[in-house]
DNA sequence: AACTGTGAATGGATTCACAGCA
DNA sequence: TGCTGTGAATCCATTCACAGTT
């Protein structure tokens, strides 16, 4: 559990090291962890078992115990994690104790959605302006914020300090969508157009695609199928008919990304 | 490898090769190089180069090399891969030689974004059934379609052959809706409530949190703040406003990943 | 000459199993 | 005793580098 830290070992109690860099697989599941932990702080937890906080974001505690070491957060033997404690340092490490500023771009059908998504607002973040390259839809109010032309986009960007910024527009305008978040300031792009995005380095880009989640999901449905029809293996190559071969998606795990 | 085309037969499993059993990593990017294959096929390409075909998808060559070289899938060396017949055989391992039903559960604000998502329809799905458990959002039309109780989705289940559900309710009714679907027969589900599901063995579950998105990215905004200022700083217990906010003015030159 | 397919090497992530602390 | 934190072992994925094919 002795954690070293980077520059200074002042021993002040509670210190979370400046930044540990954590493996991005342990960076990906924080935010599950984070809304377990307070979900178990409203329903009155004060402390949770490494097992029970597992249980509850949906991974194994073994991993769950190892990713938290990555913090150098101290849980305590014998009882488990204080969970006000936790949520403090995974918010810290997430940079979510400022509420960052977000720019959505594209308010079609989807972007309509995600302007008025409560979760964004509940969860670290303040959409602070929408635009559209259609001028149709330029002036139109949703959930309370006035659609801008793209144009202002780098002007507004600087007032509100934005740096993260949310791609809905269709596939054809991402990218010139793309350049000018760059242009005005964005480093983290979050892209919901089916398409893959260039960017700069120290440009961070995530993707969502919301097909492709359900193209992976027909593969496993022809695969379930497939083994079903034919219980023996098929033919050409030997294949292992092994049963271990399924990927378990059982009652304690059932995410994956 | 005998691997023959789906063509214009039926889906009847018999008939069928064998699966391969494909890392579950190459599974997740094989819709990414389905996509990028229309876009060649429709700007007139015939082959293309695995260094071509990975620019287009976003990855490296090597690994999209290694990823086709699991599907059996034969390129021509000193040319390429065969545009046409690559887009069969991948179609044809995602299981999207159907089209696939698909419920859609609660028409809230991302419902409606989803039921009305042109994207399901052009990449294998069809949207089959909209459902909620609101009587007074039952009966409005949506993109066509009636929305129904949540009680009807066994029987409509059934009657359309729906195994996969998509499920865009609260998070508070999402397991509910989510043994519902189980019980209607659906095996794979596509969650966007940000709630952990259990689910029986043999049923998949993906799961999309948008928040979870914005907050990985936090995550690299803060780390990439952190490089370019400050050094150790942290909570302990009383919340600090971090020192110095962010810049967001350019500065896009800054770290490798 | 150009390109694929793949064994071998590397690097990460997960799991195991237990030492050590409350 | 009960639980965390962590080295060691294992598993999976990526990358390298080149043999082999057209």
């Amino acid at each position: 559990m002795s954690q070293q830290r980077p520059g200074g070992q002042s021993g002040q109690p509670g210190a979370v090291p400046a930044l540990p860099d954590l493996p991005e697989a342990t960076v990906a599941r924080l935010p599950e962890y984070l809304r377990a932990l307070h979900n178990l702080a409203e329903t009155g937890h004060d402390t949770v078992s490494s097992e029970g906080l597992a249980a509850a974001a949906g991974v194994n505690s073994a991993k769950l115990r190892k990713d938290l070491s990555h913090l150098g957060s101290y849980g305590t033997r014998g009882v488990g994690y204080d969970v006000a404690l936790l949520i403090e340092q995974i918010e810290y490490v997430l940079g979510l104790t400022q509420r960052r500023a977000v720019a959505l771009v594209g308010v079609g059908n989807l972007g309509h959605a995600l302007a008025g998504y409560a979760g964004f607002a509940t969860r670290g973040f303040r959409i602070a302006a929408l635009f559209d390259a259609d001028p149709s839809r330029v002036g139109e109010q949703i959930s309370g914020l006035v659609v801008r032309h793209i144009e202002d986009l780098a002007e507004i960007a600087a007032a509100e300090s934005i740096a993260i910024g949310v791609i809905a527009t269709p596939a054809a305008a991402a990218q010139s969508v793309a350049d000018q978040l760059v242009a005005a300031g964005v480093t983290s792009i979050l892209n919901f157009a089916p398409c893959v995005l260039s960017v700069p380095e120290g440009v961070d880009v995530r993707k969502v695609d919301l097909a492709i989640e359900l193209q992976i999901l027909s593969f496993h449905e022809h695969r379930k199928a497939s083994l079903t029809s034919l219980p023996a293996t098929g033919p050409t190559g030997g294949l292992t008919a092994l049963p271990g071969g399924l990927s378990a998606t059982g009652t304690e795990e059932a995410v994956g990304t």
